[in-house]
RNA sequence: GGUUCGGUAGCUCAGUUGGAUUAGAGCAGCAGCCUUCUAAGCUGCGGGUCAAGGGUUCGAGCCCCUUCCGAAUCACCA
């Protein structure tokens, strides 16, 4: 059993026969002993004063007292100061939980069972009229490292992507490649399909706004000017024409939208994310119209004059909200509705979760009520994993102002930059091969990009920041993945000279206050997974990572492992690293990090 | 204006269910350390009224209230 439920437990017997009083195990709270202090382990005392009656030392020294008579075995000796009672806690103990972690193949995981709740994950839902950016790569790495978060926690996790394929964004892009395209392909450009399409997108805008210029320079007021330009309104026909099936339009809009999914596809890859089940707009916004007819003709929502479709949620507190528009078509929201039936009807799904920015708060506070009243069961429990955007250092990304940072420029960049830094150090590694070190920089570079958004907090808006992204320096994705291939080096050259770990360690060996303290924040591991779970928030885990690994940094530069003359002191260490180095592996792996064996 | 979320070192960020006279990293600056298991590293120095004020208690960066600042949102856009 582990150490703190042994002690924990212990306590709690403690309480009762010290003072004859029930304790609940939560109100036991055991942390790591400051190092100014001798201990292991820490027992807040304040919460059983109460109980006690006593002076705060006096009790500490009564549950210490008791502790090391009950279970000496596991509380080697104590001490008090003030209300703390400060735990040594017998080396033996802490051997076998080093033996412990390094014996699971996925120390803190929980495991996976048909029984497990169903928990499914929406994220990326791009958009098919431009190529993906900063902010769509850091909702993948989220929605990534959040469902893998999910499943090490004993979740059976589908993970899905809501393609919006159609309404009138598409049919911009659609409109300008006809009118200024030439027949452009992917093919005959040598352009990404994405790409492409994002042109035609900003071609429309570009023509949009001289029309609107235009008519405004005429006279007319802006807002009429925007409605009446030409090209929207032909953009407005072309749409009801895709919604009537028209042919040539949806023959038209399948072209396109093949190219931009190859587009995506190549970026995904890159990315590392992927999906168990993709959902089209095109196939659910009908669902959307129906439910909401359904709604509608059960008095939850009501029809006005000119025919559009509201949900009055004034009593919730919130304002009214258009379902459908008064030419009968469907809006955003209506889609959203017309996903979940698909979605219930497909899976048993006990837990939804959107990743969707955090500009849509109030779309999802919405959509949780609408759902709830049209009978979803998880609708009320809808997780909406709401991340903050990201900034650039002169200000915010924009498409109009052309500061997005495009997502396959980033990612080749990184790469790039990657290559170039470990051809700088390149006395390092002899006999590599040049497809090697391309693996190792794709490794690297894509390490750092996903390290330096995840590490933050999803909540956030954060700064990315160019350069300081492929900085390999200090708190970043290429010094974790550095030293784990130290680590790697250190148990091959281990092997090499015939160093193996025992089944057993000796549980006689001495243990060092730096050698204890790894031990305990490896086993700190399993409990970041959790917090990870609970607060929806992989953050943690990378920076737990960034700690466990600056530890482990520190501890290499004092101690040696193969240089070590006592076998059995050797034996620890080299117990140690290879733990480290599995719990970093596990760490990274649940952000979708990978790691090189030598770098 | 309503709602929601933020405010921690010059900059970027951590800070676990409230815990220990001294709130932590990295970057940037300064000073050291490579005949050594990989120096993409390690050690030291300087840098803070945790936005402000009040409250809760043995104890507050964390919980409650007020104020200030910032962001998002409140569309027949998606």
């Amino acid at each position: 059993m582990e150490i703190t439920q042994q002690i924990v437990r212990a306590v709690a017997c403690g309480i009762k026969t010290l003072y004859g009083a029930d304790c609940e195990t939560s109100k036991i709270q055991l942390q790591e002993t400051r190092p100014e202090f001798e201990g292991n382990m820490t027992l807040v005392v304040f919460p059983f004063l109460r109980a006690s009656r006593k002076p705060a030392e006096e009790t500490a020294r009564e549950i210490g007292e008791y502790l090391t008579a009950e279970v000496p075995d596991v509380v080697a000796r104590f001490n008090v100061v003030k209300g703390f009672l400060n735990l040594v806690i017998a080396p033996a103990q802490w051997i076998k939980l080093l033996q412990e972690i390094n014996g699971q193949e996925r120390f803190g995981f929980r495991p996976v069972t048909d029984e497990s709740p169903l928990v499914m994950i929406e994220y990326s839902s791009p958009n098919t009229n431009k190529p993906l950016h900063l902010g769509h790569v850091r909702n993948n790495l989220l929605g990534w490292a959040l469902a893998n978060v999910m499943e090490a926690n004993g979740n059976r996790v589908v993970k899905t992507n809501i393609v919006n394929d159609r309404g009138i964004h598409i049919c911009k892009s659609m409109l300008a490649w006809l009118r200024w395209g030439n027949g452009e392909t992917p093919e005959s450009s040598g352009k990404k399909g994405d790409h492409l399409i994002g042109d035609y997108y900003v071609a429309f805008d570009k023509h949009y706004r001289e029309e609107v210029k235009e008519l405004v320079a005429k006279g007319m007021d802006e807002e009429q000017a925007k409605q009446e330009a030409p090209l929207i309104k032909e953009a407005h026909e072309m749409l009801v024409k895709w919604e009537q099936g028209d042919p040539e339009v949806r023959a038209l809009w399948k072209k396109m939208n093949e190219w931009v999914y190859a587009g995506f596809d190549e970026t995904y890859k890159a990315l590392g994310v992927g999906f168990d089940k993709i959902y089209y707009e095109s196939d659910t916004y009908l669902e959307g119209k129906e439910k909401v007819e359904e709604g509608l003709a059960k008095g939850f929502f009501y029809r006005r004059e000119d025919g559009s479709v509201w949900a009055d949620l004034t009593k919730e507190g919130l304002d009214e909200k258009l379902l459908l528009r008064s030419d009968g078509t469907s809006v955003y929201m209506t889609q959203d509705i017309g996903t979940a039936k698909l979605r219930f009807q497909d899976y048993p799904i006990d837990k939804m979760i959107y990743v969707v920015g955090n500009e849509q708060n109030y779309h999802f506070q919405v959509l949780s009520i609408l759902l709830d009243k049209l009978g979803f069961k998880w609708g009320k429990d809808l997780v909406h994993f709401s991340y903050g955007m990201v900034e650039l250092p002169n200000g915010k990304m924009k498409s109009r102002e052309g500061t997005v940072v495009d997502a396959d420029d980033l990612i080749q960049t990184m790469i790039q930059d990657a290559a170039q830094m470990s051809a700088d150090k390149v006395l390092r590694l002899e006999d590599i091969t040049p497809e090697e070190a391309q693996e190792i920089a794709r490794i690297v570079g894509m390490g750092a990009l996903k390290y330096f958004i995840l590490k933050v907090d999803a909540r956030k808006n954060m700064l990315f920041n160019p350069e300081e992204s492929i900085d390999f320096n200090g708190n970043t994705g290429p010094f974790i993945q550095y030293t784990y291939a130290r680590i790697r080096s250190i148990l091959r050259k281990a092997k090499e000279k015939g160093i193996s770990l025992p089944d057993e360690l000796p549980l006689t060996a001495e243990l060092s206050d730096k050698e204890i303290s790894l031990i305990q924040h490896l086993n700190d591991f399993a409990q970041v997974v959790r917090q990870a779970a609970g607060d929806y928030n992989p953050s943690c885990i990378a920076n737990y990572c960034y700690e466990l690994v600056k530890e482990y940094n520190q501890f290499y530069h004092d101690f040696s492992v193969l240089r070590e003359e006592d076998a059995q002191k050797q034996i620890v260490r080299l117990a140690l690293s290879e733990a480290v180095s599995k719990v970093v592996r596990n760490g990274l792996g649940l952000l979708g990090i990978e790691v090189p064996e030598r770098m």
